[in-house]
RNA sequence: GGCACCAUAGCCAAGAGGUAAGGCAGAGGUCUGCAAAACCUUUAUCUCCAGUUCGAUUCUGGAUGGUGCCUCCA
């Protein structure tokens, strides 16, 4: 497989340092509030990144964290006269709500920055006796300058960085320069803290990311996932901290997805053009806002409107519906084929299963392609059609291909768990329609049909009979 | 000022140095008591200019337009 890698600007193959292992480290969310759709990109993204890994055969350990201690839990907390613990508590059970109906697989460790402290305060001391920190009457502050190669994952070089920030943000008189950033805050008012060799307070937001990756994966890992507005500086400071204290090489292939815009914007908290993800779900299935947010390349960003859900939603219907009538047909479907035509057909859908899934791959393992994987499962799904039509098709050419577009569905995290229970209330009308029908009353028939869909079912003929369906 | 990214049909969106996947929407048709679903047919010289090449929409340079990061941010 390949993989885009930030830092290089190439596609690179993908090689897990140990063998058969990868590890994956995802900035996961503030749990201040409930996340919105840009927010659920890298979370969605990651995890196709991770089903499909494991779908070639790697074992693969996956930590997203939880940011529970910073300025904004702070200040929501503060706000809502509570504290960050319970904020979080409130958050985090939240973010599995929605995660767990996007089909977003619980991480192997989903670690709390304020679990790490033992981590990030040992991590913290490394850096202030290697040189590479420095204590100041506010807290301790990462030494920019004895890091000749700051700026390798943004490519940016320190005289550049300097101009921007000198352009913007006047020099903090506790800081040596602009670009020296906090690892440690001292306490102030209204703030939790923690103890620490340079007294009270609470760690710097790049830390606990530097802290949590060391725990929980190591030294080096193998991939380490995020937002574009991530880059810098939050994981070139990671960088900084990782590399210095620890003396190895911090991530070997770093990967960020691009933005949910709104009219061409960023959507984002600070500007309010943003949609939570919970808001968004009482109109639209949450398979479909990952459906959305797959038909695109993880990198390029992905504009938001009403209209792109809805045309969303229609192209889900049709690999829905054709897994439905797969289903459907398999009951009356015979067990060999018998005329020539079916024969030919089952011939022709085996082809195309065996051609889709390899385009399936070939997509995916180019740098994690879904839209040109979902453009495969479209073919799929028309060749499955295109043979469903035929009425001597066998039962194994059937249940083949249902269970290979659930396969490939289900390594992008789109298969849809919820069963088509159909009423027995439901199941009477539908019988009653049928013998209306067989008495060519129709005007009976439509009333029972109408009666049926107000009961929030659908109910189509068929060759094989009246098909229900939900609504 | 610096560093990146993007520009493909009505809309969304892949893509390869040799005349463009897929989805949505539209039109026509087949099937159906009607419908639904489905199937078939149909809709693009890939922002502009220059260069490299036998040949570029795909490579290089430039222009124009749009976005992001450089400050919390997925």
């Amino acid at each position: 497989m390949k993989i885009y890698n930030t830092q290089t600007r190439e596609k690179e193959t993908f090689t897990p340092l140990e063998p058969g292992h990868a590890k994956v480290y995802v900035c996961g969310p503030t749990v201040y509030n409930y996340f919105h759709l840009g927010n659920a990109r890298p979370f969605i993204t990651y995890d196709t990144l991770r089903r499909y890994l494991e779908y070639r055969g790697l074992k693969v350990t996956y930590v997203q964290n939880f940011t529970d201690i910073d300025d904004k839990m702070i200040k929501k907390a503060n706000a809502e006269g509570i504290t960050i613990g319970q904020l979080a508590d409130r958050f985090i059970a939240e973010y599995y709500h929605d995660a767990d109906r996007l089909n977003i697989r619980r991480a192997s460790f989903h670690p709390r920055a304020t679990e790490s402290m033992p981590m990030i305060i040992q991590l913290i001391e490394t850096l202030v006796a290697k040189g590479f920190a420095y204590e100041a009457e506010d807290g301790v502050y990462f030494d920019i300058q004895k890091m000749p190669d700051y700026g390798k994952l943004s490519h940016h070089n320190l005289d550049e960085l300097e101009f921007g920030a000198s352009e913007r943000v006047s020099l903090d008189g506790n800081k040596r320069s602009n670009l020296d950033f906090a690892l440690w805050k001292k306490k102030k008012e209204d703030e939790p803290w923690w103890p620490s060799p340079w007294g009270d307070g609470r760690p710097g937001w790049h830390i606990e990311c530097s802290a949590m990756v060391k725990q929980f994966l190591g030294d080096t890992i193998d991939i380490h996932g995020g937002g574009q507005d991530l880059i810098f500086p939050h994981h070139e400071n990671e960088i900084a901290q990782s590399e210095s204290a620890n003396g190895q090489k911090f991530v070997r292939y770093w990967m960020h997805n691009g933005f949910i815009n709104v009219d061409h914007e960023k959507m984002s908290k600070s500007t309010g053009n943003f949609f939570t993800v919970r808001d968004l779900a009482a109109h639209y299935d949450y398979l479909i806002l990952r459906f959305f947010m797959l038909s695109g390349h993880y990198r390029m960003p992905i504009n938001f409107t009403a209209e792109l859900l809805s045309a969303a939603q229609n192209g889900w219907n049709r690999i829905q519906t054709c897994i439905e009538n797969l289903n459907f047909i398999l009951e009356q479907a015979p067990a060999e084929t018998a005329d020539p035509a079916a024969e030919a057909a089952a011939a022709e859908l085996g082809a195309a299963r065996g051609q889709y899934k390899q385009a399936f791959i070939e997509a995916m393992d180019d740098d994690l392609n879904t839209a040109d994987a979902i453009s495969a499962i479209f073919e799929l799904v028309r060749a499955a059609n295109t043979a469903a039509a035929c009425a001597g098709l066998d039962k194994n050419s059937i249940q083949l291909t249902a269970a290979l577009l659930k396969e490939l569905l289900d390594v992008l995290g789109l298969l849809s768990t919820s069963e088509n229970v159909i009423p027995a209330e439901v199941m009477k009308l539908v019988e009653a329609r049928s013998a209306a029908k067989k008495a060519r009353d129709f005007q009976q028939a439509d009333a029972l049909r109408t009666e049926i869909s107000n009961l929030g079912f659908a109910v189509a003929d068929t060759p094989q009979g009246p098909k229900v369906s939900k609504l």
